[in-house]
DNA sequence: ACTGTCCTTTAAAGGTCAGG
DNA sequence: CCTGACCTTTAAAGGACAGT
């Protein structure tokens, strides 16, 4: 039996009712203040208005029976925590990840998958039942429900390429989740539907100059194709990099934009740049054969 | 001229020099290790491949002069900081803020200016210098300015906004910051004024039913109009709230959608509304009159 | 090798308070 | 009052490790 934390990671552990009405309402002295935390002290108590250790420093009509009136260090009120479902296994302590609610499970699969370069093909359709139990029985369903719940592989990797100074922040569009394939339709294998997926989408952002989409559009046609033929055709191409062409240059003037890098990498600065499917650190996994992309860092190529 | 839409600028500085080969380069050992943070002790070493408290769980060839296999707890690698300045005084050492890259006195200026509802008339004509020593001249320069480097009003309270389980991501789009206006231009002070400009603004998002979209463009026209006629219009209506209604609603039935509540409430709950130019807490500050709405919980009215 | 829980670290929001 | 340095708190990313 596995443990579960409701929720997960934060817990605020305070009154649940506030006052109802907007009369004027002072707070009240507790018998005693102190100036410790009011966060790690004792066990919460519910249903009563503790402001535990609120410093007192100013007071009007001090003896007087009517309200007094509380200046100074206020702590944000406590809020019950509101224990939201996983978008994806629907257990319970979900919080935000990678723009998802998810729990911890669906978080660091999310996680693992994007960074691993992973496809995954359903083998019973695509319509996997899912659930804290059973999350785990079909990786291709579970990401397909991830992607669903509005996670995104571009988020993966922010805090690493926010110390590198690489970090962008990403403007989120209308129905970002596109390129990724329906879990009932079955993955292209062929060039030609590789291709109309990538046209598909950037028709749909109309975006063509935008090396960031166009990242992502490679991103969810890797995870839908056959991870064959890898790195064969990096060698026929000169290994210098210029990732700042625009879709047109590259369909006009096919080269590699980049060289492949291992996918455990000698030098940190590598790793980080392998995990991060997203502006500068993608470089070193996109190469353009014939006016089109293959993505090969994780030993892959679309059709071909 | 009304509205000025801000040039976006979203770089995507996409690599210039890539590692040229990917021959296998495994760490070297440093001469000691230790537990301690990597973080905690002493200053960052630049310039040299330092790993400082990295744990060794293996090694190949131990003995050997070969290169040496680091595993185990490998910590993100340092980088040297990148000090940025300040889009809005050109202070150094900036980092992000409310959507901005400022420094830490552009940052509780904007917090303070947002939260406090109060608009700023510059005295000059709205083109005073602006650096780290005369920042704090002109409030209303120093303002626009902070608009221009893209700070956004409505992520002042987000924090507190998640606690209460209202926050609701924010959804960027291009040219988000329209609806104020140019320094250069005068502030309205006429209905017909303040009323095309939310036109505008709707027209340019097409989000008719979209409170949020509504709330920003009163925020945005609070900051700009004279601060008369206070809350004369609030007794007109009951206090009951209802802000779940769409532009149209309002304009075809136009009533109060909020009741006032005042700066410095009594509860603290109603303070933290009161915060938030955003989604649900902004509840307490809306009227809808005649079809126009009318921002008044800073004792403020559009035109009238 | 994959999973999931626990824990640390980071970026950024928010609170405090002395100085003006 | 307003300002800004300094500090605390939060949300969420990332790392580690034991269980399977
Ligand atoms: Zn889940
Ligand atoms: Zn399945
Ligand atoms: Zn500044
Ligand atoms: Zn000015």
């Amino acid at each position: 039996m596995l443990l579960h934390k409701f929720p997960t990671d934060h817990h605020y552990p305070f009154l649940q009712n506030c006052p109802q009405n907007s009369t004027d309402v002072f707070y009240q002295l507790p018998p005693s203040t102190s100036t410790a935390s009011f966060y790690s002290e004792g066990p919460p108590r519910f249903g009563t208005f503790d402001f535990g250790s609120i410093m007192i420093k100013e007071e009007s009509s001090p003896n007087s029976d009517g309200p007094r009136r509380v200046v100074g260090r206020l702590r944000m009120p406590p809020v019950p925590p509101k224990l939201k479902l996983c978008e994806v296994c629907g257990h319970s302590g979900a919080t935000t990840h990678y723009g998802g609610t998810v729990c911890g499970g669906c978080k660091i699969f999310f996680s693992r998958t994007v960074q691993s370069r992973k496809g995954f093909v359903c083998e019973r359709g695509g319509q996997c039942p899912m659930n804290a139990g059973k999350r785990a029985k079909c990786r291709a369903c579970r990401f397909q429900l991830c992607l669903k719940a509005h996670m995104s592989p571009e988020e993966v990797g922010r805090l690493r390429d926010m110390r590198l100074g690489d970090y962008a922040p990403i403007v989120k569009k209308e129905g970002t989740v596109v390129g990724y394939f329906d879990e009932s339709s079955q993955p292209p294998t062929s060039l030609r539907d590789c291709t109309s997926q990538i046209i598909s989408f950037i028709d749909v952002y109309n975006c063509g100059n935008d090396e960031f989409e166009v990242l992502r559009a490679f991103v969810n046609s890797e995870r839908n194709c056959e991870n064959s033929a890898a790195n064969k055709y990096a060698s026929f191409f000169p290994t210098k990099c210029n990732a700042a062409m625009s879709i047109q240059s590259a369909i006009d003037f096919p080269m590699p934009i980049c060289e492949k890098i291992p996918r455990l990498a000698s030098r940190s600065e590598k790793i980080y740049a392998n995990y991060s499917p997203r502006g500068k650190p993608i470089v070193g996994d996109l190469l353009a054969i014939g006016g089109i992309f293959v993505v090969c860092g994780g030993a892959f190529a679309i059709g071909l």
